[in-house]
DNA sequence: ATTAAATCAGACAAAAATATCTTATTATAT
DNA sequence: ATATAATAAGATATTTTTGTCTGATTTAAT
């Protein structure tokens, strides 16, 4: 099977958007993210907790208590969250598996997918998660 | 992790790609492909037995058997083996792992992503393996 | 104060992917 | 004929990923 992330990463990307674009209070617990997601709460409980290590999330302990942005949406990239979670291996590696990839020792495929991979780089660096916010509650609502 | 295909589709897009370059022999035996891969010679011999059975290596047993290209190197596309190892779900569900993955109901990043999954997809299925003899030998080379 | 509900840390379990081993069968070279 | 070297098939082992559980700590509501 071929992925692009690993679930991890999947369900972190899920959260990440689920906070930005549900903004009408300050805390939402573990629980209620997994059950609106439709996730396994102690795992993306687990997840959570690594965001918070990597400063992209926030947390508050105790009864009421959650998880938040903490930073302003407008300030977190998609690519923040992949390298948080499954670093950036997949667009220094080469595609096919070959060891040292690069431009003097490039793998077949590497004109073709070289760029396409800077693309996909680009595409999550620029885009912050503050612009999803319609098309995740609409995302929401279906699930 | 991030990982674009699983290690068993990697080493078969290597293999396909080393017997479009390697002509100058009929058959070319698991224990050389994995010694000049460098990948373990049970697993690259178990994925070209699937590849037998998708028709595209063909394989012949005994002393001196081994395997070869069961098509016309300008007749195998990249995604023909991506399709028979891993299958075509990476190019079809959601990149955020949101379930039910279409136009209909997109996921957030659907506009920006599908463009780029189509051109993956393109890429995949315009090349033919005979394109990368070339920089394939190069690589084998090097390794 | 007590209770309830939350994160946190770390151990544990299950499943999937990756890799190896064993035996059988086939074909060639000698 | 026999030995050798190859694929084939299926079982087994290892590693990684995914998911769960337990107990500790923290905080707020009552
Ligand atoms: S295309 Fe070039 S840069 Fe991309 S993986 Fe292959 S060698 Fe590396
Ligand atoms: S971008 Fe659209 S087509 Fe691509 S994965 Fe998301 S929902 Fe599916």
């Amino acid at each position: 099977m071929s992925v692009i992330f690993s679930k991890k990463c999947e369900y972190g990307l899920q959260a990440i958007l689920y906070l930005a674009s549900r903004n009408e209070k300050e805390y939402f617990s573990a629980r209620e993210i997994a059950r609106d997601l439709k996730i396994p709460k102690e795992f993306i409980s687990k997840i959570l907790q690594s965001l918070v290590n990597f400063g992209i999330v926030g947390s508050k302990k105790g009864k009421n208590g959650g998880f938040y942005l903490a930073k302003n949406p407008n300030k977190i990239r998609l690519i923040d969250v992949v390298e948080a979670i499954d670093g950036l291996d997949a667009f220094t590696t080469c595609i096919l598996g070959f060891p040292d990839c690069s431009s003097d020792v490039p793998c077949p495929v590497h004109s073709e997918w070289g760029k396409l991979r800077t693309m996909a780089f680009d595409m999550l660096s620029s885009e912050t998660i503050d612009q999803f916010t319609e098309k995740t509650l609409r995302k929401l609502n279906q699930l």
